[in-house]
DNA sequence: CAGCGTTATATTCTGATAAATATAACGCTA
DNA sequence: TAGCGTTATATTTATCAGAATATAACGCTG
């Protein structure tokens, strides 16, 4: 029986554009941990150009570079996700915690009692 | 200055079906209130052929349908919501309203600080 | 100074998703 | 019993996001 979940997603807009939420956020980490834009991109199976672009989008959105990066030189170049990144990291994921937390029960009931099960 | 705003989306999923979610639950508020899927879906400026289907999918992942149909008769047919159907509906806008709520203060700092005023 | 793997960017291709269109059946109403 | 607006469903068409591809520049390293 597969198991009913509930995917919490949060996403804050800036105007139109979605500063950070679920995909960028792992995107972050990504970036963090192998210190490249295309090495995360690879370890998420996700397109150089495509990472590229989100991390565009949230270098553009907040008010300092969540990454930075270096064209040429040892290893061709790289990326690091800066102080000011991993602060937008770290409470953007607080966030989606206590709102997971919040519903967690709710949902439980709700998948229970509502759902059908298979 | 546009605002920045948090979305906050709950899909609750079966397997890998979406069970509800946002569009979903305004779906069935608009059936509710049109007393059609057709009508429903034009308030929506949604195709008769994507609320059918999103209908379709709520009745099949919840223990009852969401929704009765009619064909034919007066004014053609119809449907309407039923009470297992409200109740689902009331349900997911509680749990929305819980993880908006736990989260407001939470986001509103995270805007004011971290992202970028335009 | 040639080579490497990267960032940065433009352009083309593709596939999934939604829209548009078409059609049948249904059952009340005039 | 003909007409209506609806449900129900299939099929075709259009759209668009993402993938794929291509190319240039960059700066360390051997």
């Amino acid at each position: 029986m597969p198991k009913a979940v509930a995917k919490t997603r949060i996403r804050v807009l800036l105007g139109s554009a979605f500063a950070i939420g679920p995909g960028k956020a792992d995107l972050l980490e990504a970036v963090e941990q192998t210190g490249s834009i295309s090495a995360a991109a690879r370890s998420m199976g996700m397109s150089y150009r495509r990472a590229w672009l989100l991390i565009d989008t949230m270098n553009q959105c907040f008010r300092e570079s969540v990454v930075d990066t270096a064209t040429g030189g040892k290893g061709g170049g790289g990326a690091q996700i800066t102080p000011f990144g991993r602060r937008v990291l770290r409470r953007y994921r607080l966030i989606e915690s206590r709102a997971v937390a919040a519903i967690a029960h709710d949902i439980g009931r709700f998948a229970r009692e509502l759902l059908r099960r298979r």
